[in-house]
RNA sequence: GCGACCGUGGCGGAAUGGCAGACGCGCCUGGCUUAGGACCAGGUGGGGAAACCCGUGGGGGUUCGAGUCCCUCCGGUCGCACCA
């Protein structure tokens, strides 16, 4: 690479032993330079009302603003910025907007501890990074950034929030958060460990009972389950699809039955997914937080049920969640009346069953559940078989649960969770085996149900309950609604009011934004400071008048990124959100680019709020993005992700003041393919460098020959300077066809690979006859242009420089069309056969490319080699492989 | 445990079921140089003097033909994790 000596050798040496007719490749002498005139020519600016060209809409995942950019950064802005100039230079309308995930917990945490206002420290990286993103030469929309913790952009969240609670869609509830003893409240991901410790201080974590407020992502549960119409990877849509975990099933009415202690009467419902093994039910099992736990528990059993509530209470749910714990439990004394066969069954609370699922109680059937196979058989409590593979033996002991059920039989409907994934397995494979499976699982010990095929019992037993009143099908999900609280200064204020007499009043619409206040004591004890300003606080009720105090939860900062592409459209609108003629033009998003880590959280969030802003009125569309791509991650050195605590991270400045930005550029797109990822490793950026430098001797001097070159001057042995130009113009278009659909299919690495051919073979040209004549400038041209939304420095520059030396006007690179593809230049007057023999490679063979299959036949079995390959033996058959490609000849036995 | 993805030279990685290892790094040889961690040319999967043989995590299968498709085992990465 050009780089080491800048520093040595001041220029006056120009590193080719003074020979080269032309200064060397310098990217620092050229980058600045032509970002400077991109911003000056404001060539990137989207004139979104310009209909005269197909538009493309290109978001890539807006960064927070942390303090500067890393490597990894690059790796998902490269890509996106030549997907963005492909695009343009075949004619779209593209808007490729950029800004800032401006909220967030780091910024009040460098605020607590360097004493400084969250938003200067914000503000302040953001201005270091808009300039290091400048320096990638990308061509984002500048004009339309969005910066969340603007109160013209957090207004809007706030603004959505009350359209949300009037529809029903937001709505406040208790609920336990995580609490630190010294720092107040804790966002999830502050909560470290299995054993649930405060990142800052280090205590354990307590749960406190809170009014939050929610987000009624549930329903839209369904909704959410359907990818029709959208482009997206198929692990993300398997995640999304797992996390609703949409089960569907029966719910079951049991009562509890009467007691020395208890009349008995009251209703437990329980959720079940296999109401088919309803006979098997021999206990019942509640949520140590049942609302019925008090109630039911008899007088003697109470101090040790109290104590066991309590207990649990005191867990976290990964504690409580733990696979590999024992089971626990007490019995409450009571028991319940199972509705199917009217037996009794006693009654437990235990933690494995969760207040927050279904309905936080369940029929426990030992047989057929795992969990409750361990629970029986820790308690002693008996396990009665009800349904078996047709033949097997009824009484047989189980020394496991026998979970097998007979293929899906649950109602058709969206895709769930457990076993068939929508459209990922063969659908004849499923119903053969779905049928066999049904058939062969059969009901034992179930009364009148016994011998049925445990499918149709599915049914049958859920209709027999239905029509007593005892029971209905069921749906449940995993999905619960969405708590954005935060109890933390730097977000949104969530626009409510509490009043004595009113309740929670919406702030009025025209009293928008609730502005953050500007200085607070965000030094103090680890609540939320908002809570201690007063002057925040204090408003009179906007219903009553009489005096009230503000909400002090922010929203969570998912909020803002969940419309946040809509907003690019019209980030400075002041009467609504949104410009719906805007988003009709040009939404949904045409692709959207970022990393899979937020599969589930941001991606199912952001298709909730289009769903629910569609219902709004708001948008048109159900789907925010239509096509998606996940980039792979990159890692530290050490395979692990990169952090500063770690001390492996990658500066990008750092590099690209040595290589130059297009060498980083090209070098990220030229590790591997883009989906992967992987270690970071700078070995091998001196390979780009060297294409590039490559790219600039060829260019500017076609005649030129670099020092030591034994065959400069003179063409390959016997190849004619009319080879040599059909071979050019022949590579130039082959590599056109074939880099352009990489570009289509986003596959970078191997797209700067058949460019470097390109330069390879041109470079063998360079100083023979064959240099400098219309293939070759055609060649050098199509390399240029190709090679352009990779590396648009460069290319810009050696643009110039071509016209200026041809007398021609400046026209940027970067608004020329893409070249048109010549198939005449593709026809090669011959080609090369392989001979296999038994499927071996034996021979090749160079024959015209018009020779027939049959004359092809007697050439190949001709050859010296294939016919000692055939010892003496007869073709049974000659295979042509497609399109002449290659030739087998199977040998008779 | 469940689900998804992935195993190819010393390394990053190529290969619509059809010549395995494109391209690059590294390494070797030579050239050019006062010099080179610059530049140029050639070579570089393993074994073998060669003919040739062997090679895509292991084993099986489908096929004229498998890195690619199917089954199975082993190893790795990610996600979920008592969700009834």
């Amino acid at each position: 690479m050009t780089t080491k000596g800048d520093t040595e050798s001041t220029g006056q040496d120009n590193g080719h032993g003074g020979r080269s007719r032309i200064e060397r490749y310098e990217p620092a002498a050229i980058e600045p330079k032509w970002q400077q005139r991109w911003a000056d020519l404001r060539l990137y600016d989207t004139d979104l009302d310009d209909r005269s060209k197909p538009r493309y809409y290109l978001l890539t995942m807006y960064p927070y603003p942390s303090g500067s950019l890393h490597i990894g950064h690059w790796y998902i802005i490269t890509p996106t910025d030549a997907i963005a100039r492909y695009r343009r230079m075949h004619g779209d309308n593209v808007f490729l907007p950029i800004g800032f995930d401006a909220f967030g917990l780091p910024a009040e945490n460098a605020a607590i501890k360097n004493n400084i206002n969250p938003r200067d420290w914000t503000m302040a990286n953001i201005e270091t990074m808009r300039g290091q993103l400048r320096s990638m030469g990308a061509t984002f929309a500048w004009d339309a950034e969005v910066v969340t913790c603007d109160p013209d952009y957090y207004r809007w969240n706030q603004w959505l929030f009350l359209r949300f609670l009037e529809k029903g869609l937001a709505y406040r509830s208790v609920s336990a958060v995580d609490w630190c003893p010294n720092d107040g409240t804790l966002a999830r991901e502050q909560v470290e460990g299995t054993d649930r410790r405060c990142w800052r201080c280090g205590a354990q974590v307590e749960k406190r009972e809170l009014p939050q407020w929610y987000l009624g992502i549930t329903n839209y549960a369904d909704d959410l389950l359907d990818f029709g119409g959208i482009d997206w990877p198929d692990p993300v849509r398997i995640m999304q699809t797992n996390w609703i975990g949409r089960s569907s099933g029966a719910e079951i009415v049991f009562e509890t039955a009467p007691s020395p202690h208890h009349a008995g009467g009251e209703e437990l419902r329980v959720f079940t997914t296999r109401p088919d093994t309803l006979f098997g039910a021999t206990f019942m099992v509640l949520a140590p937080e049942h609302p019925l736990v008090a109630a039911l528990t008899a007088p003697e059993r109470k101090a040790e049920v109290d104590a066991y509530v309590a207990q649990s209470a005191a867990k976290t749910e990964i504690d409580r969640l733990s696979t590999d714990r024992d089971k626990t439990g007490v019995p409450i004394g009571a028991d319940a009346i199972n509705p199917v066969n009217g037996a009794r069954i006693p009654i437990f609370i235990a933690d494995y069953v969760l207040g927050t699922y279904g309905t936080g109680a369940i029929m426990a059937v030992p047989a057929h559940d795992e969990r409750d196979f361990a629970f029986a058989q820790k308690f002693g409590l008996p396990i009665v078989r009800v349904v078996m593979p047709r033949g097997a033996d009824p009484d047989a002991p189980l020394t496991e649960a026998f979970v097998e059920k007979a293929a899906d039989f649950a109602p058709a409907g969206p895709p769930e969770h457990h076993g068939l994934l929508g459209g990922i397995l063969d659908e004849v494979d499923l119903l053969t085996r779905g049928r066999t499976a049904t058939e062969q699982i059969v009901m034992v010990n179930s009364g009148e149900f016994t011998g049925r095929p445990a499918a149709e019992a599915w049914h049958q037993i859920v209709s027999s309950l239905e029509e007593q009143g005892k029971g209905r099908q069921a749906v449940t999900y995993r999905l619960r609604d969405w708590l954005i609280s935060r109890q933390r200064y730097w977000g949104t204020p969530i626009p409510v009011i509490h009043c004595e007499q009113c309740g929670a009043v919406p702030v009025p619409e025209r009293d928008l934004p609730v502005l953050l206040p500007e200085t607070v004591d965000y030094q103090g004890s680890g609540d939320n400071p908002l809570a201690r300003d007063e002057a925040f606080l204090n408003v009179p009720c906007p219903q009553c008048g009489a005096a009230a105090r503000r909400e002090t939860d922010t929203m969570d900062t998912f909020i803002d990124s969940s419309w946040y592409w809509f907003r690019y459209l019209s980030p400075h609108k002041s009467d609504g959100p949104v410009d719906i003629d805007k988003v009709r033009d040009w939404t949904p998003v045409d692709q959207y680019t970022g990393g899979a880590e937020h599969a589930v959280m941001h991606l199912l969030y952001s298709r909730f709020f289009t769903k629910a802003m569609q219902d709004l009125g708001l948008v048109h569309e159900a789907e925010p993005f239509r096509r998606l791509f996940n980039q792979g991650q990159i890692l530290g050195a050490d395979g692990e992700r990169m952090s500063k605590s770690r001390g492996n991270v990658q500066d990008p400045d750092e590099l690209v003041a040595r290589y130059g930005a297009d060498a980083v550029r090209l070098f990220l797109m030229f590790m591997g393919p883009w989906d992967q990822g992987g270690p970071w490793s700078p070995t091998g950026i001196g390979g780009v460098g060297k294409f590039l430098n490559r790219i600039w001797a060829i260019t500017l001097d076609p005649h030129g020959r670099e020092p030591g070159d034994p065959s400069g001057g003179v063409l390959p042995e016997g190849e004619t300077e009319e080879v040599a130009r059909h071979r050019m113009h022949a590579a130039a278009h082959r590599t056109l066809r074939d880099v352009t659909a990489d570009y289509e299919d986003f596959r970078w690495n191997t797209m700067v690979a058949k460019l470097m051919e390109l330069s390879n073979l041109l470079s063998r040209y360079r100083g023979t006859p064959a240099a400098g004549r219309r293939e070759w400038d055609e060649a050098v041209e199509l390399l240029l242009l190709m090679l352009a939304p990779a590396a648009p420095h460069i290319t810009e520059e050696l643009w110039a420089r071509r016209l200026e030396a041809r007398g021609e006007a400046w026209e940027s690179i970067h608004v020329q069309r893409w070249p048109e593809l010549d198939e005449r230049a593709l026809a090669e007057a011959t080609r090369e056969v392989p001979i296999q023999v038994n499927g071996k490679l034996r021979d090749k063979v160079t024959v015209p490319s018009d020779t027939s299959e049959r004359k092809l036949e007697k050439i190949v079995l001709e050859r010296e080699k294939v016919v000692a390959a055939m010892g003496g033996r007869k073709p049974a058959r000659i295979i042509h492989a497609g399109g002449g490609r290659l030739v087998n000849i199977v040998l008779e036995d």
